[in-house]
DNA sequence: TAGTGGTCTAGACCACAAC
DNA sequence: TTGTGGTCTAGACCACTAG
C-alpha cells in the first residue's frame, strides 16, 4: 500500500499519517486489553482520533477502505461507526460519504411560557394541520371527557437551516371552541389558527417527558432522517383552567441534538469546545 | 415443522398459532409495500404482534428460530430486535433469552429542590467518592477560577430493584471548604459527607440538559447492560451564590427509563396501559 | 456512470447463564 | 453441558448522490 502514493504528495501523506496512528492503536492495544470487542476498541481508538487530528466537516474514507485499513470487516467497521453516529461525532449520508460532525446544538425546551403564535423568531413553523381522532396513547393523556376530535398540528423546528424536530400537538376540538369553522379546514392557515386559538387560552402549567424512540416514516422525511433514526421523543401536557388543553408530541434528532432545561439558573449551557469526556 | 408438536400440545398450539400470524404478516404485506427495508417491516410486524396478541415478561423464542421462522438472515431478525429494544419493547439477556419488556417507567428528574442527604427515601443512593481532576468537558462548566482539585461522588438511582441511572457528581474542592479532611478519604461515606457539606450549602438554581449517548464501561456495569448501551445523558449544573457549586452527570438507561419534568403542573404522567403509538 | 452508505446473507465462533 | 444472545467474517446486491 506504500507503492503508488506519488499523486497530490503532500495532502496524501498527512491524511496517511493520521489513519496510520490510528492502525496502530489498534493494532498494539487489541492485543493488550483481551476481551473486548472490536468494534468497541475500534470506536475508541476513532474517538480519540477524531478529537485530535480531525476538523469538523472533514470527510473520512469509505467504509471499505477504512474496514481494510483497520484489518476487519466491513460489518464490524460500521458497528464502529454507528456507534459514532449515535453520539453524534460523526454524520454519514447515503451516496455521499462520511464526515465529522459539528458538536451538538443546545436546543432549549423548556423556555418558561411561550407564545403559540410564532413571534420569538426561529422556533417552530406551522407546517400543517388535520382533524381527527388522536392516538390512543395521546388521547390516554387527555381527560377523560375530552371527545374524539382533535386537531392535530403539525409544527417543524429548524436551525441554521437544518431541521432539528418535528411535532405532531394534538388539540381537543372542546379545548378551542371559538375556532372558526370558516377559515380553511386545513393546511397552515389553519394551523395558525389553532395557535392563535391556544394562544387567546391561557395556559397555567405544562408537564414534559423525555424518551429515547426511533423515528416513524413520516417524521424521518421531515427530519432528513432514514425512518427508525434514534431520536428524542418530548411529550408535553399544556394545562388551562378546565385540565389538560393540548398535548404535544415532539421528536428531536437524537444525533444533533442537546435538549436544554433553564429551570431556573437561566443560562444556557456551552459547548463549543471540542473535547470529550475521558472513558 | 409440524411433525414434531406432541409434548404440551395446547401452549405449544397457542404460541403456534400467535406467530403463525405474524409471519403471514410479514410474508403477504412485503409483496406490497416494496422497498421497506425487510428489517424495518419485520420490526413493524413484530410490534404489532406484541400489543395484541403478547403479556409482559413473555419469552420468545430464540433468534435463530425466530429468523427461520420469518424466512430471513439471523443478522436481519437481529436488526428487527435491536430497534424493538431501543424501544423499550424488548430485553434480551445473554445466555437467558429475549423477554417482552415492561413499559418504561416514569423517572422524576426535575422535582424542584432536592435533599442531598437522601431523605426522600428510595432516590439516589451514594456508592462511592474519589478525589481529583475532573474531564475536561466538565472542568468546562466550572467556572475559570474553580481549582482543579474536585470530589468526584458516584450515585446509582435504583427503582424496584432495577438500576435506573448512574451518576457522577462534581464538586470543586473550593465550594465545600468545610469538608473535613478527617474522616475517610474516599468511599461510600466520604460521598456521605460531600453530600451533607452541599445540603448545606443551599442551592439557588439548577441548569439542566439531556442527550443520548452510550453507556461507557463503568456506568454499563452498573446499569446492568452491556457498555455501549444507549443511555439518556442528563448534564446539570448547580448553582450557589459564588457560582456553579457542582456538576451531575447522570446516565440512565434508555430502555426503561422514561425521564419526567414536573415543570409546574406537577402532575405525573401516567403509562401503564399498554397501547402504543399507531403509525 | 461511478462511488457511497444501506441492506442482506449464511455461515462461524465466543461469552455467559442455567441446568 | 446446553442453549442463549453477542461478535465477526466475506461476500453480494440495492438505493442514492453527484459528476
Amino acid at each position: 500500500m506504500v507503492t503508488t502514493l506519488r499523486q497530490e504528495p503532500l495532502i496524501n501523506n498527512v491524511a496517511e499519517s493520521r489513519w496510520a496512528i490510528a492502525e496502530d492503536r489498534v493494532g498494539t492495544t487489541q492485543l493488550e486489553s483481551v476481551q473486548e470487542p472490536k468494534y468497541w476498541h475500534l470506536k475508541t481508538v476513532l474517538s480519540e482520533a477524531l478529537d485530535s487530528d480531525f476538523a469538523v466537516g472533514e470527510i473520512l474514507p469509505n467504509e471499505r477502505d477504512l474496514a481494510a485499513r483497520f484489518g476487519v470487516a466491513r460489518a464490524t467497521l460500521r458497528q464502529a461507526l454507528e456507534q459514532l453516529e449515535l453520539e453524534g461525532r460523526l454524520q454519514r449520508r447515503r451516496g455521499v460519504g462520511t464526515t465529522v460532525a459539528p458538536p451538538r446544538v443546545g436546543v432549549a425546551v423548556s423556555t418558561a411560557q411561550q407564545d403559540w403564535t410564532g413571534g420569538t423568531g426561529e422556533a417552530w413553523q406551522p407546517a400543517d394541520c388535520t382533524t381527527g381522532p388522536a392516538p390512543a396513547v395521546v388521547q390516554a393523556l387527555f381527560d377523560a371527557d375530552t371527545g374524539d376530535t382533535v386537531h392535530r398540528v403539525r409544527r417543524i423546528r429548524v436551525s441554521h437551516g437544518q431541521p432539528l424536530a418535528a411535532e405532531l400537538l394534538y388539540v381537543p376540538a372542546s379545548s378551542v371552541p371559538a375556532l372558526s369553522a370558516i377559515d380553511a379546514p386545513s393546511g397552515p392557515a389553519r394551523a395558525r389558527s389553532v395557535l392563535r386559538e391556544l394562544d387567546r387560552l391561557g395556559l397555567n402549567g405544562q408537564d414534559r417527558s423525555v424518551e429515547l424512540g426511533s423515528a416513524r416514516a413520516d417524521d424521518a422525511k421531515e427530519l432528513d432522517r432514514l425512518p427508525g433514526a434514534p431520536v428524542l421523543v418530548v411529550t408535553t401536557r399544556y394545562f388551562a383552567a378546565g385540565g389538560t388543553a393540548a398535548v404535544s408530541v415532539a421528536t428531536y434528532r437524537a444525533d444533533t441534538c442537546r435538549l436544554t432545561f433553564g429551570d431556573s439558573g437561566a443560562l444556557e449551557i456551552r459547548h463549543d469546545d471540542q473535547e470529550r469526556q475521558a472513558s
